[in-house]
DNA sequence: CACAGAACCGGACCGGGGTCCACTTAGTAT
DNA sequence: ATACTAAGTGGACCCCGGTCCGGTTCTGTG
């Protein structure tokens, strides 16, 4: 509760990036990402704790929250490298996935893409995903634009706020878990589904011609 | 371990529903409704353990947990007056929520039921309808089979297994909170988002005539 | 090199959901 | 009325994710 006599600081960052972390910083994130990663291979995601991460990468638990924040985010950046693959393949990667191919083959390439991707890494995908905050996390956020302008673009007829988030929601980690285990169903399956759910909504828009 | 002698006795029950239950466990059962309403309204359900619930009925935590199960089934149990209404809306009610109307105007009208019942009860829904478990919820296999029957009728040119369980996943909890929330959605931009999308998907059947 | 202070560290600690089990009690059979 | 038993009870206990804070270590500065 003091007086503050001189005026703040005027940076000009603009994009400057964070300070620079030191040195015992960054040696111990990638001390607990490689723990992280061989537990979670080991013994499945879903039965590492955090302690064990902890003790695992020779760290105290403070220390790996300090790094990470929270579990999720733990396990979102275990599949950075990955997602990062998988956004560059819709954003500047080859047709029909990347620019080039009409709206509705990339909006069917996406799902199934993404699909792969959650066939791939089911488990820590699940550990990502987490609680309603997945869907303030950076890559939902990419989706989000990514189905935006494909929806704008296929049928601008509707307002696309809300099917964007519909359709992404088909696409969940935990809805694909649900239909791969209690529903049985085979990934192929699931990609014809998605196939017929974005071919329905995008042949229906009172196109001039098809 | 004494050996039994008489024969085990052969009851003929087929249907007989669970053995009844003492007095105490019933009486015990409101008190928990009780409490667990009353504070669920007055602090909201996020901020209420289930160590208050149980101090607030009189009772012991491990008598909440035996009759309830975990905390979603709690709530589960809190709306189920409300769920069953809404149930009997589209099993038995009067069109276009309930049989009569054409299917698409029943798939709209029971979107448009759902929403309100989230709009009415979302924290305690939110509660309820949490993790993976949610997919297994009594309520769900009772979306689920009337959504499947629906869209049999609509479109039968499609496997409608994928198809409903995205479509219910447009209509999941967390999703509506994250909608109404973060992206400012109100609920008749929600409701007319839902229209578009299973107006969309019922349109673009082959169908030989509209 | 010495220093200051920010960044970092680790593990004790917290609250919450869920489990366990020794004890009590409501119904039942005699 | 009495004895028996299965259902019921409650709170101590466990594990887990997440927070806090006193002490430590790195790094820019003079």
């Amino acid at each position: 509760m003091e007086t503050r006599l001189e005026l703040p600081t005027v940076e000009l960052p603009l994009f400057e990036q964070a300070p620079a972390e030191r040195a015992d910083a960054t040696r111990n994130r990638a001390r607990i990402l490689d723990a992280a990663r061989r537990l979670f291979a080991d013994r499945g995601a879903a039965c590492v704790s955090m302690d064990e991460i902890a003790a695992a990468a020779g760290v105290g638990k403070g220390t790996l929250f300090r790094r990470f924040g929270s579990r999720a985010a733990l396990a979102l950046a275990l599949l950075s490298e990955r997602e990062i693959r998988f956004q560059e393949g819709f954003i500047r990667g080859a047709p029909p996935l990347g620019p080039g191919a009409p709206p509705l083959e990339r909006l069917i390439a996406f799902g199934e893409a993404r699909l792969d991707l959650m066939a791939d890494h089911a488990e820590v995908l699940a550990a990502a995903e987490i609680g309603p905050a997945r869907f303030d996390s950076p890559p939902y956020a990419v989706y989000r634009l990514h189905l935006t302008l494909l929806l704008r673009e296929a049928c601008p007829a509707h307002d696309p706020t809300y099917l964007v988030e519909a359709l992404l929601a088909g696409l969940g980690v935990d809805l694909f878990l649900h239909l791969r285990g209690a529903r049985g169903m085979a990934l192929a399956d699931i990609k014809s589904g998605w196939g017929a759910l974005v071919g329905s909504l995008i042949d229906a828009t009172p196109a001039p011609a098809r």
